[in-house]
DNA sequence: ACAATCTAGTTGATGCTTCAACTATTCCCC
DNA sequence: GGGGAATAGTTGAAGCATCAACTAGATTGT
């Protein structure tokens, strides 16, 4: 219970103007391509996650720790996909519990579409709005955030 | 419907490292928030903001626009805290239609709590883990975000 | 002064996220 | 080899966000 050591003036600015900026920038990606694609920021990234993977399928556990989100919201997330037929489940041989989700072609069809289009939004909103150096402190700066949070 | 002008390697891995780690680091503070002082992310903010402003109290359509909110996401989050006695509405004198946002005594009592830690919480994960210029970086770029949105 | 239009804010339905509880299988080890 | 703990994944309920529709009051133009 020690006194706090607050920001000072110029990383409050700094730090508010990240909370704000991207909070604004994940909603243009959201609603660009949920209009668009008909997909979510979610369901994107679990079918960018796959198209990446070998064979285009993985482990539901591996999934979900390579899109950051819990097993629980990728089951919910899966079984929309699935219900989309942008993914499939099948079985594991090796381990009866296990379950690979496997996207399908028309999965990877819509993924290469929706990629064309969110890539546009990345550029336009963040990449071609900002320094290329600044872009570089940003990876650096997150990457040590997932360091520190003891990722990848 | 021209050819989509992909992300090179390294913005690629520094876009990644973005998304990968702003999620993540949300995900910290949400549950730290929510755990510590039964708050969520998008409830702190409005505390905030309203304890910035002149007499504790805003517009809600000022308050929206200060907490990047919609109106109506701002409505039911507001009538949440009003039910927790953090905020409470007042009618406006001048436009019969208004409505202000008031920060209660206990609102900001919960608020000064809620900071002490959150500014920890900010400082553990991302702050005291990355560069001083990069977080300065990470302020230029996000504030150019916003201007390209037309924010202020 | 009246109609048309615009702005402030709320509401309810729908969908996604989170959390805790649950089943089924595998691992550990005595 | 059998009982306890750990792991993989799912499910349903509850909470929060989003969207479209709505009420009520202000503004504009004639």
């Amino acid at each position: 219970m020690s006194e706090p050591r607050w920001l000072d003036a110029s990383q409050q600015r700094d730090w508010r103007a990240y909370v704000d900026g991207s909070v604004r920038l994940t909603e243009i990606m959201d609603r660009d391509l949920k209009t668009r694609h008909g997909l979510s920021v979610s369901e994107y990234e679990i079918l960018v996650r796959l198209s990446e993977a070998p064979g285009h399928r993985l482990r539901m556990a591996e999934l979900a720790d390579n899109a950051s989100q819990s097993r629980s919201r990728l089951s919910h997330t899966c079984s929309r996909l699935e219900s989309k037929g942008l993914v499939k489940r099948d079985n594991c041989g090796t381990d009866k519990r296990g379950v690979y989700a496997q996207l399908t072609d028309d999965g990877f069809a819509t993924l290469e579409r929706a990629a064309r289009d969110h890539v546009e939004v990345v550029r336009e909103y963040l990449i071609d709005v900002i320094e290329p150096e600044d872009l570089e402190a940003i990876g650096r700066a997150f990457s040590a955030v997932l360091k520190r949070l003891g990722a990848t």
